[in-house]
DNA sequence: ATAGTATTTGACTAGTCAGTCAAATACTAT
DNA sequence: ATAGTATTTGACTGACTAGTCAAATACTAT
C-alpha cells in the first residue's frame, strides 16, 4: 500500500452518491460511506476535508454525467417535442434502473439532498441550488427556439414556464419516492409537460390515464 | 417537580415539529428536541418509545391542524374556484409565516421529512403517504363537484388532477426551499393551478410574471 | 393521612459520530 | 539507489447518539 489505485477519490464520490441518493445525507455516516468504498477513513480526509465537501463534489461529480445525457437529449438535431418526450421517458427510466439497483424509488438525489440539508449546509443548499439553474437554462433555451418557430405563443414567459417544467417534475418525482411507488411517473411527467407547453398529447399508448399498484414493504 | 404539566408531550410534538421543519430529522438529536422543549430525555422516552415514533406522532399533531384550515378553505360555502384561490394563498402565508418564525423558506414539512426518511424509517414514509393521501381526497372530492356541475368537462380524469394539483405544489414548495426564495411562490401557485384546472386566471394583480430577489446569506 | 399511580429526574450505558495524526508505504524523478 | 512526494493506514480523539432505569416526586382517590 502507499499509492496504490488513483479510484480512490472517484470510488468515494460514486460511492457516496449511491448510499445518499438511497437513504439520505443524515443517515449514512462517513464511516459508512469508507466501508462501502473500500477506503479507510484517513484516506477520506486526505481527499475531502469534510462530509459535506464530499457531498458537493458527489452531486458536481454526478450532476455532470446527468448533464451530458440532458445535453443529448435536448440536441439541436431533435425537435423541441421530441426533446421534451425524450426527457419524460429519461427521467422515468432512470427511476426505473434505481429502482432495480437499489429496490426502491429514489427520487430526484439533488433536490432531495438539497431539501434535506438546505436549512444546515449551506455549500449543499447553493450547490443544488445551481443544478437546478444549470438545469432550467437547458429548458429555457429550448422553449426559446420554440417562441422563435412559433411553436409557442409570442407572450410565453419563458422564465416561468421553464421553472413550471423544473417543479412539476420535481414534484412528481418526490412524491414517487415517498410513495416507493414508480407507476404514475411513467405517463404523467409527460402529460402534465404537454400541458404546462400548452400542446397536445398526441403519443402512441397515451390516453389520460391507467392506474395500476405497486408498492415495496 | 412528579406529575406537574400535562403539556409535556405536546411540547414535545410541537417542538420537534419546528425543529424538523427547520433543519431535517437527520440534523436534529432527541437532545436538541428536549433541551428546546425544556423536558427530560428521561421524560421522553416515557412519552415515546423512539425518535422515529415521535416524529410519526408530530406529523400526525401537525397535519390535524392544517387539515382544519384546509377543510375551511374547502367548506361548501365557498365556491370551487374560490377554494383553490384561497389554497394558493394560504400555502404562500404559510410558508411566510415560517420564513419570518425561522428566517428561512421551510418547504412542506411532510413532504420533506416524507422524502428524507422514506428510505430509512417506513413508519414516517407511510405517515407522509397518508398525509398525501388525505389532501389529495378533499382535492378530488371539490374536482368531483366540478364536473358535476359543468365547470370541468365530464372526461376529466379527477385521480389524475388531482395528483397533479399536489405534485405541483409540492414541487414549487419544495424548490422555494432549495432557493431560500419565497418570490416565485406568491402568483406561480395559483398560476399553475389553474392552468392544471384548465381555467383563466382572472385575479387581480396576476399577469405572468414579476420577479424580485430574495435571497439568506 | 395514606396508598397507589402518573410523571419527572438525572445519572448511566454502549455505540457511533466527524475528524486528526504520526507513521508506514508505494510511487516518481534523478 | 536514493531522495522526495503522494497516498494509505490504523489507532486515536472527544463529543454526541439513541435509549435505559431506579429512584424521587407530585398528583388522585380513598
Amino acid at each position: 500500500m502507499g499509492r496504490p489505485s488513483n479510484d480512490t477519490k472517484s470510488k468515494l464520490l460514486l460511492t457516496a452518491n449511491d448510499l445518499v441518493w438511497q437513504s439520505s445525507y443524515g443517515s449514512v455516516s462517513v464511516d459508512d460511506i469508507c466501508k462501502a468504498a473500500g477506503v479507510k477513513k484517513g484516506s477520506f480526509y486526505y481527499y475531502f476535508t469534510s462530509k459535506a465537501e464530499l457531498a458537493v463534489a458527489a452531486m458536481e461529480e454526478s450532476y455532470k454525467g446527468y448533464e451530458t445525457e440532458i445535453f443529448n437529449i435536448f440536441s439541436p438535431e431533435r425537435t423541441p417535442v421530441e426533446r421534451f418526450e425524450r426527457l419524460a421517458d429519461f427521467i422515468y427510466e432512470k427511476q426505473q434502473q434505481a429502482y432495480e439497483k437499489y429496490g426502491r424509488v429514489c427520487g430526484c438525489p439533488f433536490a432531495s439532498l438539497g431539501s434535506e440539508m438546505a436549512g444546515n449546509e449551506e455549500l449543499i443548499q447553493k450547490k443544488a441550488d445551481e443544478i437546478l439553474h444549470r438545469q432550467g437554462d437547458v429548458f429555457k433555451q429550448t422553449l426559446q427556439e420554440m417562441v422563435d418557430s412559433g411553436l409557442l405563443p409570442l407572450k410565453t414567459d419563458i422564465a416561468n414556464t421553464g421553472s413550471q417544467i423544473i417543479t412539476s417534475i420535481l414534484g412528481q418525482v418526490m412524491v414517487a419516492r415517498i410513495q416507493n411507488n414508480l407507476s404514475n411517473l411513467k405517463t404523467d411527467v409527460k402529460v402534465s409537460l404537454f400541458q404546462t407547453l400548452g400542446l397536445e398529447t398526441h403519443i402512441s399508448g397515451m390516453s389520460t390515464k391507467p392506474q395500476e399498484q405497486q408498492n415495496g414493504q
